[in-house]
DNA sequence: GTCTATACCAAGATAGAC
DNA sequence: GTCTATCTTGGTATAGAC
């Protein structure tokens, strides 16, 4: 039986911010309430703020730990001599780590003016090392003479650019299976930064 | 001297368009209110409703005038009979039409899901044709032999999204000019869907 | 066609009881 | 820790004077 009194510390502050993640990614950040996200959960507006200072920790919050969860999973992934598989790697990774996360990833793109100005830095420092990573991949490819790309930073903004849009038509169970995905975009990421 | 009382109608209309174009881009249509649409044209914000009906119409229209000046632009090209050629075109089209309006573009992919259902499916089927334009060429490329894609729905797909990308980076008068810009992009298309 | 004034409502955030 | 109640601000939209 529902309570709708007393306290239910243990699990209401992961369960405000998934609340808010569905809502931000639903609706946008600035067209969300604080009610409607108090009512996703089960609790009164002024109960959040046990949670959260205000509306915009919680929208930075969620970006923050997006983009750590983003570079800590990257970070796991071991760096090979061959700047080929070193890509291919990339690509598979990139593809796999966005399709588990479509809200994270949405907000994380779309809410970003949407952060104070300290908030903004701190996020897009964050997106720079991961853009850098890749960066890396394609400069040493082209020191290994098996890159031919004209600028290494716009062929990495090119090649995310390319990946990210997956999000914004992929679904699971649909006619591709998420194995035929990847290798269709590795197919285009491999040639168009090819010799 | 700027006047506070009186009629201006010969271009308030324009104006406020001009206004929530500009405010709507910067800030997120949600975040933006009539009374700052009304301030930045510098009229009283019950005056704007002698223009639009409602905030919605703003958005609408503004959207949907950016999808029919991208339709019109494109009907403008002439296509010939090698494939790559129309790509070639298609690529130089793109980059160039969405770079002179950033504020149009990032509008009409941020706000999407702040139009009602109605005028998101209006929207939607513009955005649609512009798609099948260049999934036609892409089809007529690998019936030709001179493309090798696996998935021309998703190829193309791959591809807008990799030119839409330019307009979060390029800054006119900066690193590269706008010659450079689309050679670095036509030639990783032009690669990304080579045999 | 624009103004001033306002109706009406919802926002973010806080206070104090339980 | 959550509730109810409320403060303060600002939102969209309308009415009627000029």
């Amino acid at each position: 039986m529902a309570r709708t009194q007393g306290s239910h510390s243990d699990i209401t502050g992961p369960r405000i911010h998934k609340a808010a993640l569905k809502l931000f990614a639903q609706h946008g950040y600035a067209a969300v309430s604080m009610r409607q996200i108090a009512g996703e959960v089960g609790v009164q507006a002024g109960a959040l703020y046990n949670y959260t200072p205000d509306k915009q920790s919680l929208l930075f919050h969620l970006m923050h730990g997006h983009m750590d969860d983003l570079l800590s999973a990257r970070a796991g992934s071991k760096r090979v001599k061959d700047a080929l598989e070193n890509l291919r790697q990339f690509v598979g990774f990139h593809i796999r780590f966005h399709l588990e996360r479509p809200d994270e990833v949405f907000i994380a793109y779309m809410e970003l003016r949407n952060l104070t100005p300290e908030n903004f830095a701190a996020i897009e420092a964050l997106r720079r090392t991961y853009e850098n990573d890749l960066e890396g991949i394609l400069r040493d490819g082209v020191a290994q003479g098996v890159f031919a790309v004209p600028d290494t930073k716009v062929a990495t903004l090119a090649v995310i650019a390319m990946l990210n849009g997956v999000n914004t038509w992929y679904r699971s169970g649909g006619r591709l299976s998420l194995d035929q995905v990847e290798t269709i975009y590795w197919d285009m990421v491999r040639k168009a930064v090819a010799l």
